[in-house]
DNA sequence: TGCCAGGCCTTCC
DNA sequence: GGAAGGCATGGC
């Protein structure tokens, strides 16, 4: 068992939108990380963490949850650059940006366009409960997300059968690229942001909104930023601001570095305000 | 019932 | 290079 203490809030980093498979019991979390399930249950000013596996715990949440990173510092500035953000930034106080598996991530995000976030849950579990390793935490059973050797095997009417719909041929696509090495996830990781934009969006199903989730949200490249309906809703409320074009130049020339985000507090504000 | 979802691909101009 | 239509699935 854990505690930690800090500026975070657990229920909205969890609920916002960022991942799909977590259980939600009364506020008690529980999420599948890795080669553990954890759960989280916030008491008085702690966290308290438990884990079906203890080895390096520790170091496994800070990372997920990104608790090393100074957000006061870095909500400042973007305070500084734009002062009309404030109440975005006010109601997303605690907001961490989780620290996904790119492999995970990339299967997450192809199944989840043009999609809704309860139909994305279902077809992930799926795809755990039918190719991943089953692990026993409080007398339940849970899946791991499979392994990339595992996902390989699956031919396109496997991925239809996990309830994925048309996204079987690009999930499929995808791990045939993966196993030939066209696709190397690590090489990610040394790229710049636009040099790792296009290179996602050479492989079919991948698209401006998915790369730029998938970078946001596994490799922390904070200076991408996904436009969404939402986020256009924000801007024709705060700026006035309409069409892709205008809301990028806007977003980039103003949060530069930390345009992601930027744009995932607006996201969170705009979503799930009110 | 019919519409649509944190889009993307294909097929047209 | 830009606009329009189609797409599996499930919830309302």
């Amino acid at each position: 068992m854990l505690k930690i203490k800090n500026n975070f809030d657990l229920k909205s980093t969890i609920t916002c939108g960022q991942i799909f498979r977590y259980i939600d019991d009364n506020d008690e979390f529980t999420i599948v990380l890795k080669d553990r399930v954890i759960s989280l249950k916030e008491e008085k000013d702690n966290i308290i963490i438990e884990s079906s596996k203890e080895e390096n715990l520790k170091e496994i949440i800070y990372d997920y949850f990104d608790l090393n990173r100074d957000y006061d510092n870095i909500e400042k500035m973007i305070i500084e650059k734009d002062k009309k953000i404030t109440d975005a930034i006010n109601f997303s106080r605690g907001l961490k940006m989780i620290h996904q598996d790119p492999f995970e991530t990339l299967i997450a995000y192809i199944i989840s366009q043009n999609n809704r976030v309860p139909s994305i849950a279902h077809a992930l579990n799926l795809i755990s409960k039918n190719y991943g390793e089953k692990v026993i935490f409080k007398n339940k059973e849970y899946y791991l997300f499979p392994s990339i050797e595992k996902l390989s095997e699956l031919t396109i009417d496997d991925f239809r059968n996990c309830k994925v719909g048309f996204r079987d041929k690009y999930l499929y696509g995808i791990m045939n690229s993966i196993k030939n090495s066209e696709l190397d996830l690590e090489s990610i990781y040394n790229m710049n942001s636009e040099d790792s934009l296009k290179y996602l969006m050479n492989f079919k199903g991948i698209g401006m909104k998915v790369a730029s989730c998938i970078l946001l949200f596994a490799y922390q490249k904070f200076d991408v930023y996904p436009v969404d309906t939402w986020v256009k809703k924000y801007m024709k409320d705060i700026y006035n601001l309409e069409g892709e074009k205008n809301i990028k130049e806007f977003t980039y020339n103003t949060y530069k570095e930390y345009s992601g985000l930027a744009i995932q507090y607006m996201f969170n504000y705009k979503r799930n305000s009110k």
